[in-house]
DNA sequence: TACAATTATGCAACATTGTTGCGTTTATAA
DNA sequence: TTATAAACGCAACAATGTTGCATAATTGTA
């Protein structure tokens, strides 16, 4: 069943999160769809793009919950977005870097399904400047 | 300057840190000590201990900020607790996994300052039961 | 096109987590 | 014992995320 819907809240939301070159919070995306929809459609927007697996989560270091679209996401085996992320502590920004290939030798006990990979330190942009 | 002091509260709560096997959060720490301080006193608590390098903390998946002891953690190179969290979807436990070396090349433009790696599934006790 | 079914939305209210200011208390060193 | 800075309690606030419910919009079908 259920149906999905592409109403233009849901494409405004998601075409601002494909432009976008870092990902971004709520709050962030909320304030760039213009008053287009309430707060709240814009969390359950995310929701339903995150279950249709069209964008991710992030985590970022401080604990706010962050989005960027899939394009380079891994669906397989049911192991999702296994990429590392880099959060600036000069910009901010987060970042998904995708070519990069990650071993982890996590012990077999473990049944994994998801792996949050974020690095935090000074990116390349922001090394430049200083 | 800055004299460190050994509170009552500070005691308590490395103390419930320690002995606990898994990363705890605010809530759940401020759960366990009983009225001796206030929710705020354990906020700041955390803080020192951070800043003291005796516990450290991880971002779980939902967000939500946990401490646990550095028992395992390499404090060398400025690159600080980089060793692999668990975080069971069944039990919500939060648990580090220090005996695991982890291998990432991250793009040498990056300076990295902090490794934050959290796998999400099941663990080997919530596997068991099931 | 009209209608029914159900998905999506707005709004208000709430929950959780974390932070700040400030006056008071307490630990530590001299 | 006393001075001093660290630590604390309390109240208030801020940010982020969630829920319930009535209403609106979309889509398939008659
Ligand atoms: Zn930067
Ligand atoms: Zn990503
Ligand atoms: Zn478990
Ligand atoms: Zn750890």
């Amino acid at each position: 069943m259920a149906i999905i819907r592409n109403t233009i809240a849901k494409k405004a939301v998601f075409e601002i999160i494909q432009v976008n070159k870092t990902a971004m919070s709520q709050t962030e995306i909320f304030a760039k769809v213009n008053n287009i929809c309430d707060r709240v459609t814009v969390y359950r927007i995310l929701e339903r793009l995150v279950k249709e697996m069209k964008i991710h989560k992030i985590v970022n270091v401080n604990g706010v919950i962050n989005y960027a679209p899939c394009n380079s996401c891994s669906h397989e085996q049911h192991v999702h977005h296994d990429h590392l992320h880099f959060s600036c502590t000069n910009c901010k920004k987060l970042t998904c870097i995708s070519d990069n290939h990650i071993e982890l030798n996590i012990p077999s006990n473990y049944q994994v399904s998801e792996v949050f990979l974020t690095v935090s330190g000074i990116c390349p942009e922001c090394l430049i400047i200083t």
